[in-house]
DNA sequence: ATCTATGGCAAGCCGA
DNA sequence: TCGGCTTGCCAT
């Protein structure tokens, strides 16, 4: 149970300051004193009512360090009266980094004492993991966080060891005083409380589901329950979008310039209001398009009015979101007010290098966050690959933006209005669809991971699990090593990678059997990562300990060995996050006895611990990370190695086919199930890991290849792995005939259905090549679409095709950049390519576009025993000839 | 200032 | 012409 320490303990924190003298914040939630952008009459946004004493409490949002009061503030979420509060320190937290220098020596380092920011010494016990044992160390404490790091004379650059000194002050903060971002506080003497809120545990029997675990481990997950459990709120926001005059249609505007006028933006919020400011672009012109009943259309005379209706709604609302506003729209927003002489004082944007942020509210742009590649693997399936608003919010909603026929700044104010509308309508949608997932996801993984919702929507996965850590460290009390202690103390990886250039070995893929088979299980290891960490007590502290001890405690086929005194952290930390997901939510997110709403929370907790526990063992062996651990990657993978193998014999040992296997999965032939019930209990008790059913295919067709294979459902869904077919980056009408193919094998019962369906996939082929051969394929449906991994320049070994493509298109006069998609189709002149835009259907090149269409259907030819040039009834010369 | 990992395939580039 | 290497996309 949680009795040891539960979450009321870590409150004192702040009780046991109250009797220090008061600081000349005032004692109550305070609203943001700034209400200089007065309320315009155009925008008939609902303002509520001042908060009251009696609305007392407010989800913390974000923490910030305010250089004029020199604390840190933290921004609440108020759900009654659906603004943001502000609460600055009362605790007197100070900044400080950490040495191993005693204090008397430290006290004769001029350099230190002198430092105009240095406040004090205290001499701390801080607990080493990597040596085991407890140091006395110096907190060197200072007046604000520049004087620790940050400036070429601040006191870590003076030091010639300084340990955690280079956490950002608010992070600090919230380690220290356990601040839970995402969770609901309370305000009782100036002091934060968190807010009791324990919602339908009547349903969690958290004894009987985690009734085996030993008491350490019960804590995390009695924990991780009591975040889970509280409440999420539905957070009042606004998505803005803005459109820019340009006199050139190619070139995108330079936000940092803001040379041209701002013509429109658009405001939708959560309650359903939308608006659009429109700049009426000639002198004494009247509005010329009304609002409707859904729609409020108000027009500015003056640019410098529109922009300050912008501006006071991005101080009015406690989310800001926006689609890329980062890097344009709110830069822009900026740099144009500026430009037009608005006072910076009265402009609430603070621009930082790579992000925009609001003084009072909270932005979120969403682009930063659907580009984190966790998010679009793990939490949307790869549903979505170019990272644009249109294709996000196709992928997602369904519907994307405005399709335009004319520049912008040609547009009628009607059309002007409908498209800049639409942008800021799905921005927001993208984060109310499905009951809020996103905003729920959002929250919480802040909860998990205990970050602020800008740093969170904004940084990856490593950042993630690095604030995760580092709390922990902090509240047991451990110092957090830096980078290169850990690398000196464990080492490099030991095992040589498959791959050349990479630094282990990794996961194990098993040679498939080529051919049809019918009634194939696929068994996985559930979650196989996260449970070897949990199961065999990997940290990086517990990978080659300082014991001697636990020098025979080793790992299959590595070098390595575990230790046996100590828990390690990671292992606590992602075992019991695992745990929480694969035991309880879920479970729970399948009750069907459940409310839907309910159920469809816990499926929105699970897939947020999936993200992060997917996620969690890529970091160790990423340099990057700042718990970087080479032998703790590889000890990962190398018991996931044994895990697999081991499976593999004992399947072949009681009688069972193995098809195919990719590090933590097994495909068998036809298993009886007492077969597959024999193989499960094996897993349990000679790996301690739980292997399950994860799905039964009516049958599954493999080539000689690995990670290239489908299988299809008993209902008939289909999976394609790895085929070409399905690749993203062929032409349209391949992909369309491959689909089509595939439709014809989903309809398969039995081996007998073969004939009548290979004649059905000959006939789409055919058609193919007919269509090809007259040239009948609009030009779209032909053409590749590779992304732009990086700036043309930097092609420098190879120039690849579609960067052959994206060179022309430059010289033509288009905006080339990272990240951009370019359509291309292959063509018969010297250069063998054309980008779309300059190309023509007498361009294209068929012999090519044959050979694409044989060797992606020869990939499922091959196991379905159909020859391609057999089937169009022509010898390899003619197509040579074509 | 920012960045999860390795294994594997198709296609094309490019130097020996 | 061959084979190693680069690139992009995907599997897990």
């Amino acid at each position: 149970m949680l009795k040891a320490r539960t979450l009321e303990d870590f409150i004192p924190n702040y009780e046991r300051r109250a009797t220090e003298p008061p600081s000349q914040t005032p004692n109550s939630l305070q609203r943001s004193t700034r209400a200089r952008v007065k309320q315009n009459t155009s925008a008939n946004l609902e303002r509520a009512e001042e908060p009251t004493l009696h609305a007392p409490y407010g989800y913390a949002l974000s923490v910030f360090y305010n250089g004029d009061q020199r604390k840190a503030g933290v921004k609440l979420y108020q759900p009654d009266s659906r603004q943001i509060s502000f609460w600055y320190d009362t605790t007197n937290h100070l900044p400080y980094c950490l040495s191993t220098l005693p204090v008397s020596q430290l006290e004769s380092v001029r350099e230190i004492t002198d430092h105009p920011g240095f406040d004090h010494f205290e001499s701390v016990q801080k607990f080493d993991a990597l040596a085991d044992t407890m140091r006395t160390m110096t907190k060197i404490v200072a007046k604000d966080p520049r004087s620790i790091g940050g400036s070429v004379n601040s006191i870590r650059e003076r030091l010639s060891e300084a340990w955690e000194a280079r956490i950002r002050y608010y992070n600090c903060f919230i380690y220290d005083r356990d601040l839970q971002m995402g969770m609901p506080y309370h305000l009782r003497d100036n002091q934060l409380m968190l807010r009791e809120c324990l919602d339908h545990t009547d349903q969690i029997n958290v004894h009987e589901i985690f009734d085996e675990e030993a008491v350490e481990f019960r804590g995390y997950i009695d924990r991780w329950i009591q975040l889970f459990q509280c409440p999420l709120p539905s957070i009042r926001r606004a998505a803005v979008d803005i459109e820019v005059y340009s006199a050139v249609s190619t070139r995108f505007p330079d936000p940092n310039e803001a040379r041209d006028r701002i013509i429109a933006a658009s405001i939708v919020d959560s309650d359903g209001i939308r608006c659009v400011y429109v700049l009426l672009r000639k002198e004494e012109e009247q509005s010329t398009v009304a609002g409707s009943e859904t729609v409020q259309v108000t027009y500015f005379q003056r640019e410098e009015e529109l922009i300050h209706a912008i501006l006071q709604i991005l101080d009015e609302y406690p989310v800001i979101l926006t689609f890329n506003g980062d890097d344009f729209d709110l830069r822009y927003i900026y740099n144009r007010a500026i430009r037009l002489g608005i006072p910076r004082q009265n402009i609430p944007i603070i621009l930082q290098e790579r992000s925009t942020r609001l003084s009072h509210g909270i932005h979120v742009d969403l682009y930063r966050f659907f580009f984190n590649r966790s998010i679009q693997i793990y939490a949307f399936s790869q549903k979505y690959s170019a990272l644009t608003l249109d294709s996000v919010s196709n992928a997602l909603l369904g519907e994307g933006k405005i399709k335009l026929e004319t520049p912008i700044s040609d547009l009628s104010y009607s059309e002007l209005i409908a498209y800049c509308l639409q942008d800021a309508e799905v921005t927001l949608r993208l984060t109310a669809f499905d009951d809020e997932l996103v905003m729920k996801l959002i929250q919480i993984m802040m909860r998990i991971t205990s970050m602020p919702m800008e740093d969170l929507t904004r940084q990856g996965v490593s950042s993630w699990i690095r604030n995760l850590m580092y709390k922990e460290h902090r509240r047991l009390n451990y110092l957090i090593p830096n980078s290169q202690n850990i690398l000196e103390a464990k080492g490099e990886a030991t095992s040589a990678a498959t791959i050349k250039g990479k630094k282990f070995k990794g996961g194990i893929v098993v040679d498939p059997k080529p051919g049809v088979h019918f009634n194939v299980a696929v068994l996985d290891f559930a979650s196989l990562y996260p449970s070897v960490i949990k199961v065999y007590n990997l940290s990086y502290e517990t990978v080659l300990c300082s014991h001697d001890t636990c020098r025979s405690n080793t790992i299959p086929t590595l070098p390595h060995w575990i230790c046996k005194e100590r828990k390690g952290l990671a292992s606590l930390i992602i075992g019991s996050l695992r745990d929480v997901r694969v035991k309880l939510y879920k479970q729970l997110a399948k009750k069907q006895n459940l409310d839907a709403s309910l159920r469809n929370l816990y499926n929105v907790i699970q897939l947020t611990l999936k993200v992060l526990l997917n996620a969690s063992y890529g970091v160790m062996g990423a340099e990057s990370f700042n718990l970087y651990c080479p032998p703790l990657a590889e000890a990962v993978t190398a018991i996931g190695r044994y895990a697999i193998t081991e499976t593999v014999k004992k399947a072949e040992a009681i009688g069972i086919e193995v098809l195919y296997g990719d590090t933590d999965s097994v495909f068998l032939k036809a298993p009886t199930t007492q077969q597959i019930s024999e193989l499960v209990q094996w897993s349990e008790s000679q790996l301690g890991m739980e292997l399950e059913i994860d799905k039964i295919y009516r049958y599954a067709a493999f080539s000689h290849l690995k990670k290239n294979y489908f299988g299809v459902h008993t209902d008939g869904k289909v999976d394609i792995k790895g085929l070409t077919g399905k690749k993203r980056h062929i032409p349209a009408f391949l992909q369309k005939a491959f689909m089509d193919m595939v439709e014809v094998l989903s309809q398969v019962q039995s081996p007998k259905d073969f004939e009548k369906a290979k004649v059905d996939v000959k006939e789409i082929v055919k058609t193919c090549y007919q269509n090809l051969k007259k040239k009948q394929y609009p030009l779209n449906d032909l053409a590749l679409k590779v992304m732009l991994s990086k700036p043309l320049h930097r092609y420098i070994k190879t120039t690849p095709q579609h960067v052959k493509a994206a060179t022309l298109l430059e010289k033509a006069g288009y905006e080339i950049k990272a990240g951009d998609i370019i359509f291309f189709i292959k063509t018969s002149n010297e250069l063998g390519v054309k980008p779309i835009q300059l190309a023509t259907i007498r361009d294209i090149d068929t012999k090519k576009y044959i050979e694409y269409l044989e060797s992606t259907f020869e990939q499922v030819f091959d196991t379905l025993g159909l020859e391609f040039q057999e089937i169009l009834g022509i010898s390899k010369l003619d197509t040579f000839f074509m």
